[in-house]
DNA sequence: GATTGGTTTAGGCGATCGCCCAATCCAGGT
DNA sequence: ACCTGGATTGGGCGATCGCCTAAACCAATC
């Protein structure tokens, strides 16, 4: 076999695994016996466990960037693109699961933050950027950073709370026509929040609450 | 030592390393250390690791069903209401920040999923009655699973991820102006929403995609 | 003061963890 | 045919896991 198929294989195993089991509760030995390969070729090619997920995730944000991009481009109206973007960033959860379960278990943890800062911050100013060109003067309960966390929160937890809606609706909320109800009460919530934005009347923007608490000291993993 | 001073003091010191670590990266002794008790003793009072966690659960939904009850009857005014529901759940994550990773965390492994079902599903009923009151001919698009998703998204996201927005935006999420902030904002948001859902036409409801996929397998924690 | 029953203790059992090691395999270059 | 170096293998090391056991503790009861 070659190596980058082994690669492949590993990384396949590990993201169905931890996305099912999370990182903590699976075990390379599960990683091994699921992609076939002997278990210490997961050390071998990847170092560590730790540094499996991390190749897991970088793969993972270069995808999703090269999605967000490309919705991005796709309309020349500013506020379409907020719609098209949004709807990308669904599609791309919807059609990896796995992506969303891992991110959200390791921001509980406040693990990997840093990475998730740094994949996330060049589109976090983009966005800010291109918000503020939308709409200047936007009052302070409906800040940039509010309203970006809002619908960040909109699309996400639909996925992350799947299986609980699941069992809430009675109603399988990953088939095509559930998916698509989803997409379309998102685009309308985010074209509200848009033309309520825009309309607005210039008030002092925010009043900058408080410096950051801690010095950022990054959690560690037990055991390293 | 009183038994129930001992009971507490493990419960206090689970909750704080359940929240920070989580449940897997948590080891028995880990909690015996910070509790000040003996290892065994934690297995003497709870039965074992999982029930732990259960009981630490079931006291969080105890006192959150407590705290959105009474908000509920804070006004008569069904917009406000509304509103006022949402402030208290924010504020009770605000107070109990561990309970939010923990339950992200569970959400995410599809473990627990029936607890959290049990325990929502009654105010999740509530609230549809309750919007269905309010806004009786909400279009699709609005449909009421999707706002409630959508608000208990926005609501949730900011305390999961605050670690996240606290390295984005430069500043402490959880300080009480930036928490004033975040409430203000949702306020808006809910009354945005509630009134565009009394306003809008009496569209033709949601058309119930497809039934629930799987048969409600509940996923199962490795070694038990 | 002996007894009782709930509570606490130190110690350890069996299982399993991530990771490492020496040996082996094997395709490609000479 | 020989050599080389990456890829792969089985085996195992030390540490740690959840949980259990037998003994000790201790206030309340008679």
């Amino acid at each position: 076999m070659r190596p980058d198929e082994t690669r492949a294989k590993i990384l396949a195993a590990t993201d169905h695994l931890f996305g099912e089991l999370g990182f903590d509760a699976t075990t390379t030995r599960d990683i091994a016996s699921r992609s076939g390969v002997n278990k210490a070729l997961i050390h071998y090619h990847f170092g560590s466990k730790e540094e499996l997920l991390g190749e897991l995730l970088d793969d993972y944000y270069r995808r999703l960037t090269i999605a967000l991009v490309g919705a991005m481009a796709r309309s020349a109206l500013l506020e379409d693109q907020a719609a098209d973007v949004a709807d990308a960033y669904g599609e791309f959860l919807a059609e990896n699961r796995t992506f969303c379960s891992i991110v959200q278990r390791e921001v509980a943890s406040g693990r990997h933050v840093e990475r998730l800062v740094s994949r996330t911050l060049p589109s976090f100013r983009a966005a800010a950027e291109w918000l503020a060109r939308l709409a200047p003067g936007a009052p302070g309960d409906l800040e940039l950073a509010q309203v970006l966390t809002s619908v960040y929160g909109m699309i996400v937890t639909y996925f992350t709370y799947g299986r609980v809606l699941e069992a809430l609706t009675g109603q399988d909320p990953f088939c095509p026509a559930a998916l698509d109800a989803r997409k379309r009460h998102i685009r309308r919530v985010v074209a509200l929040l848009i033309r309520e934005m825009v309309a607005a009347p210039a008030s002092g923007g925010g009043e900058s609450p408080c410096p950051r608490s801690t010095p950022g000291t990054p959690r560690k993993r037990r055991g390293s």
